[in-house]
DNA sequence: GTAGGACTTCGAGTCGACTTGAGGTCAATG
DNA sequence: CATTGACCTCAAGTCGACTCGAAGTCCTAC
């Protein structure tokens, strides 16, 4: 994930002290980083206000955001595609020692869903099987349809 | 579906006048149906608000139900196990003209839940996919891997 | 200086299928 | 006759992930 010379970008990224507020490269309004992760102002302030994510700082009670923002808004939507709650997304993101890798993370996160998915799979197998066998139902009402699934599930 | 025996002893269940309240074999309180229905008096409550059920008759504000009802709820949770919400199991119950046989109703609902559910197992394969590959990350940290997705999915 | 557009907060609304709670009624039993 | 337990109605709450609306603020351009 990412090459050893994004890694040591970012490494150098982070290991800034936040400082020069106004020079750190593009400062972004809610907006604007809205239309760049590809969601909506407002699921912004939510994720907000569920701890997911912050801005870097406000001006006149604006907020404003940096790069990193965009990166995990990109995290927080890849994560809810795979199925992720946002509930999840905070233990991706907080819920374990600092040190933890993200492989770790995943792993650990990953795993449940996985097993969570497998159950879902299987239960639309069922409910596939089950809609199938019904369409050759041949009762010719359905109180009389419901009367044999009462007695036997209809066959 | 059901014996000729039984369709037969349905049709002349279904032709009785619904007359002879407190004869016709048992009567059955909220409570009663709905242990033998396997669900919750206030469910019921809530399917009779919705247009799904309707007890016989009343006794001093008492709701009573015949055979009729608990088979009524079972082929709604029959329906609901096979993924139809209780506006598609109003559709299957009053949404035809009344002499369209069983089958053809659970033909015409089946068919498009079908493909709903096509769509949902495809959607879990992707997010299988995707988790299995996230697994694998070797980011150190989630900002890093933040990064890595937001410029290629991080893979 | 004023119009417009993007932003702010806060509370409420949305969806589906119920459940929960308050306050009251009914029937059977001791 | 009092208690108990099952029932009644109606309104409100639940869950998750937001959205919507109102009322107000801030910046930019003309």
């Amino acid at each position: 994930m990412t090459t050893a010379i994004a890694r040591l970008r970012r490494a150098i990224i982070v290991a800034m002290p936040s400082a020069m507020p106004s020079a750190t490269s593009s400062e972004l309004t809610i907006g604007e980083v809205a239309r760049r992760a590809g969601m909506s102002p407002s699921a912004i302030r939510y994720y907000e206000s569920v701890g997911l994510v912050e801005p870097e700082r406000r001006s006149g009670g604006r907020r404003l955001y940096g790069e990193i923002a965009v990166e995990r808004l990109a995290l927080i939507s890849f994560a809810k595609e795979m199925g992720f709650s946002l509930d999840e997304v905070r233990q991706l993101l907080a819920g374990f020692p600092e040190e933890t890798p993200a492989g770790a993370r995943w792993t650990a996160l990953a795993t449940s869903k996985l097993a969570e998915l497998e159950a879902e799979a299987q239960r639309i197998e069922v409910m596939r099987g089950a809609l199938q066998r019904i369409m050759r139902c041949r009762c010719v009402s359905v109180e009389q349809c419901a009367h044999g699934i009462a007695k036997s599930h209809c066959r």
